[in-house]
DNA sequence: TTTCAAATGGCTACCATTGCCGATGTCGCC
DNA sequence: GGCGACATCGGCAATGGTAGCCATTTGAAA
């Protein structure tokens, strides 16, 4: 592999000249930049990356700490990211923390080891978790997303509770009263938000809010579809069903489906996340969209000013979801009294 | 940023004795190493990994350039190989093709700039691309996933055309004669080898192969949308559609619900690539599902003994599909004459 | 001849690795 | 007490490209 020392000696200048040709540094005539550019072909040089990065202490590269694993969720995100920073040349360190604390910390310190210039972090639990923490300590950019968990840093999510609510005012302008939920991952940032977003909204209404009607967190399609068997087991089985992410969704209607429970003939259901295949397949789910190609975007830029400026005060950004009403609530067979038949936010 | 320097300092030795502590290669008096430890612990020190794998001459790395984007097929290969890596202590670079032959290059040569120890590909043109041949021609330790376009690297994929051809039997075997086939991405090799099966299987069934009954092949749901109800107009339309990867039988699904056509009443489904919805909304998908996580498994192992051998004679690996029969045939309606409800392979 | 500018060379720090050679120090043995 | 054997560790160099600084060379203008 040919190394900047052979280019500058076919070219016949020095080193220097070499790696100012190269990053436009200084001027040089042209027939000189000729000789090097010809020497470079001729030997097919490329430029080690790493002595690169180590002199210019940059590496123009961003990590991404994500459960990219278990949460289809965060492909688009992180195809969002990607393409921001590709356009500005920067490359992509994906690792996956599996939502597990402890691998996350592992995660984040391998990136910092390998020198990213910032990180994007999807962070597990609640609050200033250790991975927060080394982040802090170590100074390193960083935007956290989806989960937000501390206003330290730049964020990017949407309004969890909000949106929950406006599924919840869907639910009962047709008419519900009974509505269980079948939380997301328990502990999360999200989850609290949005199990806090149905308990207000619930309360709002003065309808039905006894605690079996919540399931305990899921943390995979399978503990959905259980605590989903379990909701329609309870002494008064609620007549709809809110799900808190994509993977409960899909857990619910497997639970109901194994139940004997047909949607919505027996039972009403919506979700939080939206799926491209999910107006060909019944039942058609009523949900509310998360703008994920947004958050990336926002996310990438966010980190790459951070990393501009890395004194600049924090910012907490929520985008907002979409409503998509279809047909998973029997919405088109029992018109209730006040139509909502709303599409978008 | 503390440096093995500052580390030597502290703790009263030489940069070398820093470094064979921390990488045990050679033996240190044990005060001697825990003079060392607690001069780390003191500095907070982490080695610097650029300066690291500059002087080893390798990053312990390996990339991954494959079109996380538009397939999400390939999230479950890219968990087993970060799941195979992280074990190793190897960290992963993700880059995206995008499945357009010039970003692919750009892509492979970013990965080869950053010098990681080899690459994963899921190359996106059917033969010899200018990516190959520069994998090739700078001798990068590589293996070729999904669509198997050159021998002379380590491949792995499944079996394409047989998978097919079970598919096509499959519906033989419910009596339809007039197949349809919605082919994923135009010109890939999985493509044109899922087609190659659909062709051998009707030609052995003896049964129509007109050229109307293959669409072209499909970029992405809408285009697959389109395919299934351009099926449907011709003269004698189709009473069964095949799917030629996950992307289409999403399109042909929607596709078929535009045109105002049920699944499996007015036609019959099956599709390759399962997914892990498919057994709780209707219609119940019967496919072929690959082995995706052994695909990952299989790749990031042949990659590993790669690297350790650049000069082993490569090898292509294709591993067996499940076929998985629901109910998008009406199998469960129509049963024919010779009942074939196999659920495995 | 002096003066000045243009163009380029040379040098250095950045940082960890690893094999090699050399410099100590220590111990046992005669 | 002197000597060899061995244990332990220091010093050095090469690996690589960057970017700023200063020095140098060359040619043209004054």
């Amino acid at each position: 592999m040919a190394t900047i020392a052979d280019v500058a000696r076919i070219a016949g200048v020095s080193l220097s000249t070499v790696s100012h040709v190269l990053n436009g540094t200084r001027f040089v005539r042209p027939e000189t930049e000729k000789a090097v550019r010809d020497a470079i072909a001729a030997t097919g040089y490329t430029p080690n990356s790493l002595a690169r990065s180590l002199a210019r202490a940059s590496t123009n590269s961003v990590g991404i700490a994500i459960s990219a694993v278990s949460n289809p969720y965060f492909s688009d995100i992180i195809r969002a990211v990607e393409s921001e920073c590709a356009a500005l040349d920067m490359t992509i360190f994906l690792a996956d923390t599996h939502d597990i604390p402890e691998r996350e910390l592992q995660v984040v310190q391998a990136l910092h080891q390998h020198r990213v210039d910032g990180i994007i972090l999807a962070p597990s639990t609640t609050s200033s978790e250790r991975s927060v923490t080394y982040l802090r300590e170590n100074k390193i950019p960083a935007v956290l997303v989806d989960r937000l968990v501390s206003a330290e840093f730049d964020q990017v999510g949407v309004y969890n509770a909000e949106s929950v609510e406006r599924l919840v005012d869907h639910l009962v302008g047709l008419g519900h009263r009974r509505i269980g939920m079948v939380p997301g991952q328990p502990g999360f940032a999200t989850t609290l938000e949005r199990i806090a977003g149905y308990r207000s909204a619930v309360a709002r209404h003065g309808i039905d809010a006894e605690d079996d009607l919540i399931a305990p967190g899921s943390i995979d399609i399978d503990s959905a579809a259980d605590s989903a068997e379990g909701l329609m087991r309870v002494a008064h089985p609620p007549t709809a069903i809110l799900a808190g992410n994509n993977l409960a969704t899909i857990g619910v209607m497997r639970g109901l489906r194994r139940g004997g429970f047909a949607v919505p003939r027996d039972v009403a259901l919506v979700g939080f996340d939206d799926f491209d295949w999910a107006d060909s397949f019944e039942p058609r789910l009523t949900v509310v969209a998360q703008p994920c190609l947004d958050i990336g975007r926002v996310a990438a830029n966010l980190l790459l000013e951070r990393i501009k400026d890395p004194d600049k005060p924090p910012t907490t950004t929520r985008l907002q979801t979409s409503l998509i009403v279809r047909d998973s609530c029997g919405s088109h067979l029992r018109r209730p009294a006040s139509p909502n038949r709303d599409r978008n936010a």
